[in-house]
Parts: structure tokens; sequence; C-alpha cells
DNA sequence: ATTGTTTGTAACTACACTGGTTACAGATGA
DNA sequence: TCATCTGTAACCAGTGTAGTTACAAACAAT
């Protein structure tokens, strides 16, 4: 699929934010976290930010932090913050209107798909990043227990 | 994303044959429905094989069947011969150890991300290749009719 | 004001996957 | 024997991702 990690990282950077609500974080520290490129995680940053979901401050002790409450934070949100492209790409090229599958498969799909896109993001809104802490949280005290 | 239209083409395909039961098609013919190339439709045919949706038959007179009914056969059949990639791709890199963000966090999106996507399926299996044919069939009446 | 820090973005690279194409061996029916 | 069709390898162009360097602009601290 060679699709992209971006709803992963862009999960991982919030949670981390969410852990840290009272400081703000640089990209550097955040990289570091994430094992990866400062810019690659300022790209995911600035599509957080057009969905008004981080802020930024430049300059010195600037960094990003969480706009709202980590608990009104879907997974959707993420997602549509990040992933815009649809699920299921339809046809590369139109396909043959002189067929009667041909001619009306694709309107037929295209309807079909956006309903499984809209059932996949109810279910990823049935997360928040507040949940995500919470279990990232609760893992460690699990591992530190055994 | 850059994700195939592997779904939309083995519906298609599928969905052709179930037009032509009687009869079995050769790629060349699909690949003529679908606009595109017979080596192209004879890839997607060969995962739908795979998956035992379709049979071939080499030589002159051969092409390709459905096996079964068309009313047994889903979308999420379809999408699990020719999709093998899980839905959201995790890091590139393993994130951090020593943080324990960057610890746990593979783990749960890993389990998160097999939630969503068993939904994502089971929303695909309420359709089936003999729905998609009616719809197909519904649309082309209503078009004449207009 | 000067300095050091950080964002925001452009530009480039390496890599990977998709779809299109040609080519051809093998199977098969007429 | 011959024409047809599958099955698959090989190659190409196009495109998206992630990683990297570089640098202008913003900004806090002194």
């Amino acid at each position: 699929m060679l699709a992209s990690s971006r709803l992963t990282v862009g999960i991982h950077i919030l949670t981390l934010l969410a852990l840290n609500r009272a400081e703000s974080l640089t990209s550097e520290y955040i990289a570091g976290s994430v094992n990866t490129n400062p810019v690659v995680v300022r790209r995911v940053l600035g599509a957080l930010r057009r969905a008004r979901l981080v802020t930024s401050q430049g300059g010195n002790g600037g960094g990003w932090r969480l706009v709202g409450d980590p608990s009104e934070i879907t997974l959707s949100d993420v997602y549509s913050a990040v992933e815009d492209d649809q699920l299921f790409p339809l046809h590369h090229r139109p396909p043959n209107p002189d067929c009667p599958v041909g001619r009306y498969i694709g309107a037929t799909l295209e309807e079909r798909f956006a309903a499984t896109r809209d059932v996949l993001k109810a279910d990823l809104a049935r997360s928040t990043i507040a949940s995500m802490l919470d279990e990232v949280q609760a893992r460690a005290r699990t591992f530190v227990l055994s």
C-alpha cells in the first residue's frame, strides 16, 4: 500500500504533548521520542496545527502545545488532520462506458466506499488522546510491576 | 496515500464475471471493460484465484469464471484477497524505548488499529458481488428510463 | 540591540509501490 | 499442428514517503 505512518506519528506526538501539558515541547525533543528527524515531526505538527489541535511558538523557549483537552481529541480528528486521501482509490483511468458494469461501477463504488469511510471514522472516534495516554501508562505500570 | 486501486478493480472484475456466469471471460475482454492492460487484470485475477474466488483455464476458449455464488462473495473477501497490507502502518523506525510513550505506543496502536480493521472488514462484508451487480443494473435501468 | 533558540518551509535524495508495457514459456482446445 | 490464452518475469515512468540539509523569520532573554 505504501501508505504513510502519519496517523501513527500524529497520535504519538499528541500523546506525548498530553503527557507534558504544562510545558511546550520542541520538535527536536519530540523527534527524540518518535526516533526520526525534527523536520518530519514539524511536517506532521504543521498538519495538526492547521486542524487547530496544537499551537506553535517560535524562538527561544518556544515549541508546541496541545490546544484543547486530550479527552476531546479523538483519533478520528487526527486522521482527518493528517490523511486527506480517500480510503480506497477508484480506477486510474475511467472504465469503458460502453460496458454497463464499466459505466456504473464507479459511482456505485464511490457511494459504497464513502459509507465505509464513515464507519471507519466513527470507530476511530471511539478513542481519544486521553484514552491512548491512559493505555500507554497502564502498560508502563504493568511492565514495572512484573 | 498512494494506495492501490486493486480493491476497486477486483470488485469490478468479479461483478463483470457475475454478469456473465454462463461464459468464461478472457483477461483481454475484462481489460476492455476496466480500461487497462490485460496483464494488470491477470495480476488481480491471480490474487482472486489464490483466494479461491475464481478459476482460470488456459488455452483456446479458456478464460476466467467465478467459483461460487455471487451472493456469497463479500467485499471483505475481495479486500482480503487483494490487500494484504495492514490498514495503518506503524513507525518506520522503532520509537525511543527510553520514553514511556515511545516504548508502549506501538503495541497500543497495533491493538487499536486491529480493532478498526475488524470494523472495516465487517462493514465491507455487508455488501456482496451480487448486491453490487444489482446496484449497477439498477443504475443502468434508471438511466435508460430517464 | 544582540544573541541564541526554534519554527516553517524549500530542496534534494533514496526508497518503495503502482500501473502500464513487452515478451515469452507452457497449457489447451480445435 | 496451430491459434489462443494463462502465468509470470522484466522493465519503465510516475508518484508518494521519510530523511536530510539549509536557511529565513520569529522570538525570548540578556
